[in-house]
DNA sequence: TTGTATGCGTTATCAG
DNA sequence: CTGATAACGCATACAA
């Protein structure tokens, strides 16, 4: 049966001409092949026009443009998908865009990936465990890495994205082996650094609001604050657990300050818990900042520099973390297994209002 | 030459058993050829297991997982896309990401769209113009819908888009036809209740600082407080143009109440801009906020619930958006052009304490 | 139930 | 420069 209809090709060109394209309705573009037949050339050229990798005649180059264009022709890429095993799709994981912190890095990569011919797959999962159920179907897509902006990577999640041998690249996880590698700020310098400022400003008793107490970036910044602050004698911080958003920087601030003892310098995991801090400091406790008390947080979002909250914090460097992250998917689709080491990027620290009084004066 | 392999097939179950798959280094995913090939089956029944559709006798369905599992097997979608001309792929252009309103409204997409079984392929432009240059890959790619969260899409972007014959779902544009459906907020009855809002609050001159001129959404929140102000026998409102940002707001505020005469209400057209410009009156200009002017924003994001921002908004029906953009989109895969008619969401005002105040006591 | 053959839309190879 | 043809990996109609 079906062989008839290849049997009738050889002298098809001229065949009934109805039949040329509103055939079926699933149909919704134009192939390579209407367009030959209607340019009265081989599929070939019409390919080779199009992909211009290859020497075409000046004629049939316009023939061949204009039947596309009478067709609306769009080249899929699908069928080079298979035949190249590669996709030229990324996919980006992550779990909530709330933090303006990862819009701001979701939208730096999406910009550079476009830019470097490729595209995003945006993936939102739930929590660390969804990743099981959201990784066949990026496999299914063929995507030639995956980048995971989830706050946390478990060993299984990371188990999972190794057996499917695409290249990741995830952000302040703990985990890093051939397949995955792990791209971080340098957390533990920054908290030794807000230990530093604090003490300088005479800072006596300390605060730290952390994140998720699975988040191994909350973990390094508190651990360099710590450190810090054992190592030049002052007390332990105090320390209360948030989850990276405002309510949970509020609520830890109200627990921290509601009693007797209260720290005269807090620092946050990031910017959002230091502004719900500050929050509740202000207009709750009817404490000042910083007269009374000192803050800090990490990110540098866009509300940290606002003049209402004029908040001291850390900037990443972002665009190190997209050009490194780009340089590993990029040689990584040439069959290169990943550096093995984790990639560090600076943390700048941004002094502002919030950290501008010395408090001995 | 080709052909002989093609020969070599029928015997080739037990052919040169080394030849089984480290042939070439591009080949990265074993196909349902190798895994029949393990299994000492067809490659229709592979496929039949996978896909679940047809009926396969248990010894081979046990055979078959097996061999799959042994190679890491994991069907590729990439044929199907070509014979169901379905990718399955939903693209969202987003133009920016700052304002945290669209990055909630693309984090719900993402959760709906992939419960609904699509994939989100997320697609940057700067500004309008790019559009034209980011549709060709969109249409290679066969997403089957489109989603604009661009705040404008001019009528030649339009075009473009009409041609590709991809539904296309645009937010808060004036364009809507054959290929495009425009869904937007009740922007004109949320200018009215404002002004409302603004007068029983005992006010008596108004400002309003716009997004960019070419916002849609900002023209009609301007139209239907200006119109409501007109009705109440009300002055017309001072107007400055501002970009959507908290920098634009804080800007305009202060050009706008720096002179002599200043507004004692201030709409804003979205929440970035309200806050930039409330900042501006209590940190530069020392005015107090509600008790000097009342202040409203649109979009409610979340530092719109700040304690030190406390802003009166709108909250958009998220939810309905998505809901509304869903259902255009599944009922448009089969076929079906897409409604004529925009859609319209409420927007249900949220008060708060930048409107508290009654200027008359 | 199972196997065979064919097509989807490209690119690459190989003859002309 | 041009045309035929073989893949790529899967789904499906058909035959057995």
């Amino acid at each position: 049966m079906t062989a008839e209809k290849k049997a009738a090709t050889p002298g098809a060109e001229d065949a009934s001409p109805d039949k040329d394209w509103p055939r079926d309705s699933l149909k919704k573009y134009a192939s390579s092949i209407d367009v030959a037949r209607v340019a009265g050339v081989s599929q070939s050229q019409v390919s080779r026009t199009f992909s211009g990798s290859s020497k075409v005649s000046e004629s049939t180059r316009k023939k061949v443009l204009e039947a596309a264009e009478r067709l609306d022709y769009r080249p899929s890429l699908i069928p080079r998908i298979m035949l190249t095993h590669k996709s030229n799709l990324v996919a980006i994981v992550v779990g909530g865009l709330y933090n303006p912190f990862y819009s701001a890095v979701l939208e730096e990569f999406m910009i550079r990936f476009q830019a470097a011919g490729h595209q995003v797959l945006l993936v939102h999962v739930p929590n660390d465990h969804a990743l099981d159920d959201v990784i066949p179907k990026l496999a299914s897509y063929r995507v030639d890495a995956i980048v995971s902006a989830l706050a946390i990577l478990s060993p299984a999640g990371a188990a999972t994205l190794a057996k499917l041998k695409i290249p990741v690249i995830a952000f302040n996880t703990a985990v890093n082996n051939r397949w995955v590698t792990s791209v971080s700020s340098e957390n533990f310098q920054a908290g030794q650094t807000i230990a530093d400022l604090f003490i300088a400003r005479g800072a006596r008793s300390f605060g730290f609001i952390s994140g998720p107490w699975t988040s191994p970036a909350s973990a390094r910044r508190r651990e360099g604050y710590e450190e810090r602050l054992r190592e030049t004698g002052a007390g332990p911080p105090t320390i209360a657990r948030g989850d990276y958003r405002y309510e949970g920087g509020f609520a830890a601030a109200l627990g921290m300050f509601g009693g007797s003892s209260r720290p005269d310098a807090l620092f946050c995991a990031n910017d959002l818990l230091a502004i719900g801090a500050i929050d509740a400091l202000r207009e709750r406790l009817g404490l000042r900042v910083p007269d009374d008390v000192l803050v800090a947080g990490f990110d540098d979002i866009p509300a940290a520099s606002w003049a209402s909250v004029d908040l001291t914090t850390f900037t990443h460097d972002a665009a190190a973390m997209v050009d490194e992250t780009l340089s590993i998917v990029l040689s990584a689709e040439n069959g290169k297994p990943l550096a093995t080491k984790p990639v560090v990027v600076s943390a700048r620290l941004i002094e502002r209002g919030t950290t501008s009084k010395d408090l001995r004066s």
